[in-house]
DNA sequence: GCGCTTCTGCGTAAGTTATACGCAGAACTA
DNA sequence: TAGTTCTGCGTATAACTTACGCAGAAGCGC
């Protein structure tokens, strides 16, 4: 009897989905879900993820911590919120040509993880549900729509392309700059000296390969792992050569 | 000055590659790393991630909170070693064939997390550096070792296949049992409440398509992402068939 | 225009947390 | 036996989320 209203979900969620009525009752409200995100997404940005309390975002607004429980019911929305909003809007137009499409697709979230370190911090409390995160997943999907593929095939080469995409950044982001604290600082050296060769030889010889010394180009390591996913979806397509015609 | 021992890792981390020389002045310690680690497992196990206190450890062990500082030098500490045990050792022996190899190797990986979903819940803080997991790193590179790849194309199908992994299992995870509250009872529901089928025809084709309703087989699903992979991979190694001798 | 209802901002406070500090006493060394 | 070096652990602090409830604003019905 308490959310009649429509999905089940929280009210800030149907919020960020315009699904609100806006009661014509009360006193008008000082702040807006917007503006409080936003500022959530600065603290995010500037101070870490850790920096991140209801009390700092408040203080951001030049308000008191209560007053955001007034828009958000706990702080996992808020989280789930600023997820949504720091990612932004998927990426459009996009190529039509199936594989380049997903290749700027993916590209594009890799950037947008990276550029934002802490939203791979944000822990995932379920399946995507607001506006921008279900927009990218449409936005993915488009680029397959021409390839004969069926839903299942589609959602799980989505599937997989994004989670290779988070992976990448996640590595990425842990390696070159821990959000924490520290640094690590010769990874290959601390290898060295914990493994011994007899028990990791495979291991022993990838060290001793220097690439993990010699800290290499983030994009092309992407992309290389990414053509492997997309190989293996094309090895998927019915051989109609339609990917082709414009 | 402080850490001349070694390797600048944390000492409980040391510890577990049994590099810990034990001073032999003092009184006995009531505890052991792996008591409190085999603790703090049990309580993440039936009670989850979140209730998981230092304390909560504690009252499991009959001891006080503080006594596992004794130990372990932060809780960060305890969560790394405790993702390492949650692993276990990697799985051995694997079929000699590297597609096969990386097969079973990637569905322990799957199997393991889904056993424990407090493991994909564990913030990741840096590059594996504890025995296990380094030691699941050297099994997957192991399927790879007559392959003839370079150790970078190695390295890169590794983390792609095990980035995989996580990604299947956090999702199976979360969409069947979210181990925070509440299952979503029907994505397809709230999705279709949600979408504008003229701003999401791709994502309404799919919803439409029933894959959401019919909560088909994990394995199969898993699998299929999979072979995608390892397709790929496969097209990267030189034509010589040495993966189907013997 | 008047009171009632409904809402917002926010102060207070409670309940959890990690963890710094330091002491009493155990166990080993000489 | 004296001294040293540890361990267990009590106390305390600082930070955090968030329940509760009040004072007052804004609109509605009459």
């Amino acid at each position: 009897m308490a959310d009649q209203t429509s999905t089940g979900l929280p009210r800030s969620i149907e919020a960020a989905w315009g699904l609100g009525e806006r009661p014509s009752r009360g006193p008008k409200p000082g702040l807006t879900l917007d503006r409080i995100v936003a500022a959530a997404i600065t603290v995010a940005d500037t101070e870490g993820l850790d920096a991140l309390s209801m009390g700092r975002v408040a203080k951001e607004l030049g308000s008191s911590a209560m007053s955001l429980y007034r828009y958000v019911t706990a702080k996992d929305e808020l989280l789930a919120l600023m997820v949504d909003a720091g990612f932004g809007a998927p990426p459009e137009p996009m190529p039509e040509d199936w594989r380049a499409g997903l290749t700027c697709w993916a590209r594009a979230e890799f950037m947008a993880l990276i550029t934002r370190p802490w939203l791979v911090q944000v822990p995932i409390t379920g399946p995507p549900v607001t506006p921008n995160q279900l927009g990218w997943l449409e936005s993915g999907l488009k680029s397959l729509s021409r390839t004969g593929l069926d839903a299942g095939a589609k959602m799980s080469a989505i599937l997989l392309v994004t989670g290779y995409s988070r992976n990448a950044a996640t590595l990425a982001i842990q390696i070159v700059a821990p959000p924490g604290e520290q640094i690590m600082p010769d990874y290959a050296a601390v290898l060295r000296k914990l493994i011994d060769p007899d028990t990791f030889p495979e291991l022993t010889a990838v060290v001793d390969s220097g690439i993990f010394d010699a800290d290499d180009d983030h994009s092309a390591e992407f992309d290389f792992g990414l053509d492997r996913i997309l190989d293996g979806v094309a090895a998927l397509l019915p051989a109609k050569g339609e990917a082709a015609t414009e």
